[in-house]
DNA sequence: GTCTATATTGTGATAGAC
DNA sequence: GTCTATCACAATATAGAC
């Protein structure tokens, strides 16, 4: 066997980060988070109290990992591309060990936004930073001018939309081959970085 | 008043899209699109039978308004970079009118891929079209080499993905400032256009 | 800590009067 | 066609034995 599972608090929630993910908080049963785990769905409660609170330990985690500290990575000293680039292909390969972290946040998120006020609190997201040093690129002359805010929404976009929309996109441009569309999501990577190096070189 | 509302089975369908689309079908709930169509319970299964079949009918229309023919648009005479923005503009118009469509699709795709066999059936959708003609134009010399594929996934997502994450960006990049994130939506017409010509337009 | 059994409420769906 | 009343079952949560 691979591993007998520590204690008995991780294999909750393991189970039910499982769970949640695919079925997101609405779809999600208590008696199949139990049955993943292994165990009696008493014991959920014993451990968690609520659904609500089971939920919120996996939601906590799963935002702080979805959501990149674009400023921390692009704070170092290497030229912008070379961050660019850093960034497209260690976020996307986060998400193909993750697939369906982005659904499941962007859903949840929707759902319920009010819980962004809970997470957000002491989260030190300063896209300020970044802001500032892609003006000053701008300035120098070495990229195109392009709102830093559209820019992050437009790198993120790029890299999140083809895991949220697979259901889809699979169907429509692959004839429902997840082969192939795991193959042409390693692409992404290369690709994204590609597009957005030709979008903002200066002409 | 602006409108007495037709028939029954108008009304409900009204609320139903209402209710399903801010809820989602596994949030929805019957008495709650009733009370939204301002009659009873009963009514809504005696005109459709079953949650289900309520459901279906609302999916199958948002779906073909949300999954735009990209074949078509792009089949006409003008020249590829007009094309592009006319497609940009007119998608991102429509969805400023529908905010809570990208949403309600790709979560219930991501939860219920199967519906899609019901969808897709006789829906004409042919990327391969499109494909074929930008390679033309690849070749051509008129736009720089990208896979097609890729094109259209980033294309769309450029669209769409600002209003499917419209809690997170709108919390963190604007300060939760609704008005604001209405302005940024509408730029985002020019800026993905922008942005698209700038990455296609050969060195 | 872990289980079985049960309480309690929520929810889709139907029966039947009008 | 539209309503009220109700059924049947699903789902969260708790009580209590071990």
């Amino acid at each position: 066997m691979t591993e007998p599972e520590k204690n008995t608090e991780q294999q909750i929630l393991n189970a039910a980060k499982t769970v949640f993910l695919k079925k997101g908080f609405d779809g999600a049963r208590m008696q199949e988070i139990a049955d993943e785990a292994g165990m009696n769905k008493a014991l959920l409660h014993y451990y968690f109290r609520s659904k609500d609170k089971l939920f919120d330990a996996i939601f906590q985690e799963a935002f702080q990992q979805f959501l990149p500290r674009v400023s921390e990575i692009m704070t170092s000293d290497k030229p912008f591309f070379e961050k660019i680039w850093a960034f497209v292909e260690s976020y996307i390969d986060m998400l193909l060990e993750n697939p369906h972290l982005p659904m499941f946040i962007l859903n949840e998120l929707y759902r319920h936004p009010e819980r962004l006020v809970n997470i957000v609190r002491g989260f030190g997201i300063q896209p300020e930073l970044f802001a500032l040093q892609m003006k000053k690129e701008i300035e120098a002359g070495n990229i195109h001018p392009v709102d830093p805010r559209h820019f992050m929404v437009t790198m993120l976009g790029l890299c999140i939309f083809p895991f949220a929309a697979r259901p889809m996109i699979q169907r429509v441009l692959f004839e429902n081959n997840a082969e192939e569309y795991q193959k042409f999501l390693l692409q992404r990577k290369t690709e994204v970085t590609l597009f957005i190096m030709n979008a903002l070189t200066p002409k």
